[in-house]
DNA sequence: GTAATAGTGTCTTTCAGACAGTATGAC
DNA sequence: GTCATACTGTCTGAAAGACACTATTAC
């Protein structure tokens, strides 16, 4: 009930700056480790320094990405850190250690092209290549990733040791989040996806932190690239609240120059949300929507020159939930 | 970048612990401070006596409420405590206190009828009266609220000093939140409600706070419970998530028996949403949607006795995102 | 019969998803 | 003219939202 300091805690701030570099989506990370393992912008809260826990996030992206950001929005507190970061080896001397809590948040930046720090920011999809569907089905998951899963599901030894008897068999679990037999594949369910992999012992953090789950399989495929401790664990909760949410607020605007064309915004949307739009009901829905307005002026490139628009503010005061209900495919 | 211990962290777990009692939603709260202000179930987070966040929250909802947790959520984590909860009195010495950080959890359980420790429940709209809509516009908002928001949106001195230009107008918000205008009342905006109150001084936490916000109106009508510390605020997103979730996780079934009615899952559905639902619409939805299905039995009550229905749990893996779209109105 | 609650049939409007087409530039 | 990109008109089927109506019990 009451608040006696508890001894060696410690909050550290993690923060997924998404930026649009041409039409991928890209975070910054740098801080390599040893592994040579990319990290989120990150440091420890200190209530000294940082007025509020979203004021310590933005210190720490200016002094370590040198990007001021626009905006920020928190995520989720990871308080189990351990599970995913290498505490197993050891577990009774981790209680020596300070216990870290992480909370994660997810910031949307504009960066002027050319501006950026050069060589410090990744393109999204390496980190998780079974999240893009916008050329199709991803072969990854058909050749690398339903083959092992398959097996895994069929670990009914494993299976039974759960005493949860509510709780959704490993092989519904796998149809559920990859589509297979037919379910259609939810693009909002990127964090759920990461764990099951991490279960499952399939991605390389699983076996960083001591998972020996990777009995089934000789040999491991590279699914996506590893980062730092939780970091990617952090970023897929990011890329799955930032899916979600572009169909309820106009959150892609953050993303976008003051004027944009059409086809770039469809194009942006596309790769955040990691499927294909149907493009003329995407033009409808953002027209008669009332989410953008014709600016009057023109791009030329080759071809005919489009339209510009710029991102119409009144909205936010007219509807109560301004999004994308995107339309898919094309 | 690192882990250094900052010097002075708490983290606090709290959880609202959602029940239904009848047709009215309810929150354990107990904790009466001096002021008679109840409070949620909460402790200090132990990492060493709790594995993670999750169980040393169920662990306080244990020994506090003597109820054992099913569905549990987190909603987020609170830095600004101090700006909630009194600390503003004295700054410079809150520094040498430690500071502390509050988990916000959502938790749904069912508790059989006399089952309840006695006393310790509390109605929902007790803590907001504004937002309950279920027999139409609530006089609490056209009599009490808006007045005096509009004097608070009047005051352009206090305006002009906010240097963000992208920001809504104080009018703009009051339009937005409270529906005036004709803009629509979104029943999800509950958090940013009881934040615009607390802002304009009209909640008895800010005069507690010692916030001075209170000069345009000399007398000031209750709106609504205090309750200790920022627990109202944990209150509130807690019931801005829930109304959200309703409409694409099927979280209502944690707050029903095994067998029930489609008058009482629609009595419960709209004690949360805080707005009445069309019958055939409803009825529909959850028939067609896979959500129910018939057990056979039916209740006698007075009048035509009413089909049982139970819960599908098939609709998990069938569909990505059951929920109840909530055809308004009635 | 009345009161009370449970349940059904059908209409209209909106909108997501898709079709096939036309327009305007560079070369 | 061709190629490339931008843009439009219209159909269809599925739901959301609403209408009025019938059914089964207790008394």
């Amino acid at each position: 009930m009451s608040t006696a300091p508890a001894p060696g805690i410690a909050i550290n701030l993690t923060g997924v700056i998404l930026v649009m570099e041409g039409d991928e989506a890209a975070i910054y990370a740098s801080n390599f480790d040893a592994g040579g393992s990319p990290g989120l912008p990150s440091g420890p809260f200190e209530p000294i320094k940082h007025r509020t826990l979203e004021l310590g996030l933005r210190s720490f992206a200016q002094e370590q990405a040198k990007l001021s950001l626009g905006y920020v929005e928190q995520l989720y507190t990871f308080g189990d850190r351990g599970r995913h970061a290498g505490e197993s080896a050891a577990e009774g001397e981790a209680m020596l250690n300070p216990h870290i809590v992480s909370i994660g948040y997810l910031a949307l930046t504009r960066i002027a092209p050319g501006t950026a720090p050069r060589g410090h920011f990744h393109q999204l999809y390496g980190f998780f290549p079974w999240e893009d569907w916008r050329k199709g089905p991803p072969a990854i998951i058909a050749r690398d990733i339903l083959p092992r899963l398959a097996l895994w599901a069929s670990d009914h030894a494993a299976e039974a040791a759960s005493a949860d008897r509510r709780a959704l068999s490993r092989a519904e679990r796998v149809a559920l989040l990859f589509g297979a037999d037919g379910t259609p594949f939810d693009e909002e369910k990127v964090l759920e996806r990461y764990e099951l992999l991490y279960e499952a012992g399939l991605v390389e953090e699983a076996l960083r932190d001591g998972r020996k789950a990777a009995t089934f399989w000789p040999s491991l495929p590279k699914l996506g690239r590893m980062m730092q401790l939780d970091h990617r664990r952090i970023l897929a909760t990011a890329l799955g609240r930032i899916r979600a949410k572009l169909k309820y607020r106009p959150v892609i605007f953050e993303l976008m120059p003051p004027d944009f064309t059409l086809t770039d915004l469809q194009r942006k949307v596309e790769a955040i949300s990691g499927h294909p739009l149907h493009k003329q009901n995407f033009r409808r829905l953002v027209e008669t929507g009332g989410l953008v307005e014709a600016t009057g002026g023109q791009t030329m490139t080759r071809g005919r020159p489009a339209a510009l628009f710029r991102f119409r503010r009144d909205v936010l005061t007219e509807r109560p939930a301004p999004g994308l209900r995107l339309g898919r495919s094309g």
